[in-house]
DNA sequence: GATGAATGAGATTTCATTCAT
DNA sequence: GATGAATGAAATCTCATTCAT
């Protein structure tokens, strides 16, 4: 089915390449549309990159978890990298606000408080694969400085700031009877953070009940904090 | 035919066979030069993947910080994969055996001890490049299972085992009050990952001086399970 | 289903098969609009492909400049390949036949044919964006065989021919002395061609002054030819 | 054969992906080795990019057919456009310097000087693909100015320098009596970039006799420079 | 008729690994 | 034992072309 005219002087003229001919899937259409898609994107990158690091993840695997072609990952984001960024922002902006909307509309004592802090990341976080995205950040961040800025930014600042507002409130209200997590308020996430590394690397080979440690950990935080006895 | 070197690091590594005569004018290599070679390359090795990442590191970038050239790791090590076990190897081991021996060697408080402990962290692992070892692992683990069991097994199980130690005999002397850290030894060295994935990220954005946070950790800790008034 | 626009100098194109019926509101294309769009097209091709040269075109980007989508381009072309036959075979054919009306129009010497030739020249081709054309056309034509075998039907037979006969006629007439040009007409435009690559390549280093140079040529092409001392 | 330690730890890691196995080649060793195979490169690519042009050129093409691997391409040039610009320089560096040596040494009449200039171009350069180190130069410099500011700078300010130095010295001696071709030594050439171009182009389809053009050039010129009568 | 999202072939470039010297 | 030139698999990114809407 002829598209053009043969022209009588260039007739014999061939394309100079084969290209694509097949295609499928109808295309998205609405901003929603969009969206999903992207989603759907997002989702599979996160598959991808945490099951092999971002380095060794092929953009052809996202895709192809995706369900789409190599090429229409350019058409929501620039380069790997990009979709690397992308999948960051998108995991962690949604977390970082539900826990700070908790925390303070959560008019309690502090130690009810950071017990629901880790409830939430127990539940949130260590449990689904948002885990992978905040490893993935710790492996990638450094090489990435905007990354580190980010996260920085946009979840250490508001999160530690949460914290010590916590501590610095109990401390006023004479709940806690001295000021180490004001200071250091990321002592209170430390094990948290040994927690995800640790059900990455071991948990396979030795299973830690996170929610007991966590238990542990606050029961020794309010313990030396609100001078009870042991 | 082997080609292993040997180095304290790599114990079981299997002898070499004795070269069966020089050819041309071989300048006669010592076990000891083959050791200071290889123990270069580690190094040049430590630099580069600290630097990059993995992945993203060349073995002409490792051979050449080293002064030697590409084709001379591959008489070391079968693979960039290789290298890199060994790199982590080498770097765990001596640490390991070290702290070991001093804490058991420590004849004093568990508080002391932990202390101890803290102060050989910071200087030894957080203030030298032995950090980004650490941090490799973390990277990489995942990916390699025979790494996550090998330093499960060799690292871990020893120096978990080791603060269980400590802790329960504090226990048992009426030291500690409570048994938290005889069931969650990882609580005492978590503030430590936290410290040193801290450092690679957000050092440079916002500093925290680590020995006052370790202090803090430990006073805590210390009063939590001593049971004296804040 | 031909596919094909007509414009003045695509004159062998088969006419369009009507519209059967009008879908939606279909804002009823006249036969003129479709060229005007067509024209906008191969202009905003010449643009693009004056710019970076055939091969490093986007089709989007002239698609882009041409106000349309990409898609749109495919009903007025059967390719990227059938798009740049377009835009030389419809920037060459007018100019072509001005010169020939001008020329052949033109009762006087041949020196004042000649001299009105490279006027035009000058002013038409060397001047505008029509340079452009002729450089695509030496870029590409080798490749391009049919392209080739246009141009010198088109233009060069038909162009060298009015030049030769102009010389011819010179000769006969006693104005010429010697033949040359009858031989060889291509001489008396090789400062021509000179003058479009130069423009190109090096007129921002060292800028010539094309009208003098043309004007210095003639002079010593019609003293030679006419004999006049110099 | 193995080449590498099996340790306990890794036994049975596996190279992370496969890499290249087989080669057959024995490297190039002696500086002068190097020279050799770089001017196959040279070669091949010219072969290669004469025929279908710089962008669609594939590297695998010029390896192939300088009889080596895609990657040792990389070993001399350290890209594409790299191997472009290698082959545009060396190409002409040595062909100036020729002409240049041979007219400065021709202690003849401007005349014989032309002469012989065009008898040179015609046999090394017309003759040649030489040729086409320059159509690509045409094709491309637009788009590398870094190259056409060597071409200007290298060849054409020498070379036209050269033809301006002979023709002042011919109106000095009396031998020319008048100065358009110091003012415009392009025009001597003219014909010689016309033909270079039509050879590409046309000559299978309207072969030139090119040594009989250059020799009604300079037969015109002599005339109107020198007053001789037709 | 127009659109532009989607496709996927293809091209450049990198670099682990080999092995002749 | 050392070397480093050579290899070629692999991965990112581009963009002509298609076709559902």
């Amino acid at each position: 089915m002829p598209r053009a005219p043969k022209s009588p002087v260039l007739a014999r003229t061939k394309p100079l390449r084969k290209r694509a001919f097949a295609r499928r899937r109808a295309p998205a259409r609405s901003e929603e549309d969009r969206q999903v898609k992207f989603l759907r994107i997002l989702d599979a990158a996160l598959d991808v990159f945490s099951e092999k690091g971002f380095a060794r993840s092929r953009l052809e695997d996202v895709a192809a978890r995706a369900g789409i072609a190599k090429g229409t990952i350019y058409l929501y984001v620039p380069s790997k990298q990009g979709l690397f960024e992308a999948l960051i922002r998108s995991g962690i902006g949604s977390a970082v606000e539900e826990i700070e909307q908790r925390l303070a509309a959560f008019d309690a004592s502090a130690e009810d408080r950071l017990r629901a802090l880790f409830r939430f990341f127990n539940k949130e976080v260590l449990g689904t694969r948002r885990r992978n995205i905040v490893r993935l950040l710790i492996v990638e961040a450094e090489r990435i400085p905007a990354l580190a800025d980010f996260y920085h930014r946009e979840v250490l600042t508001r999160a530690l700031g949460l914290l010590r507002r916590i501590a610095r409130d109990a401390v006023e209200r004479g709940e806690f009877k001295s000021d180490e997590l004001v200071r250091f308020p990321q002592l209170i996430v430390a094990p948290g953070v040994a927690a995800l590394i640790w059900s990455d690397l071991f948990q396979r080979l030795e299973p830690i009940d996170m929610e007991a440690m966590f238990e542990a950990h606050l029961t020794l935080l309010m313990r030396a904090l609100k001078g009870e006895a042991a």
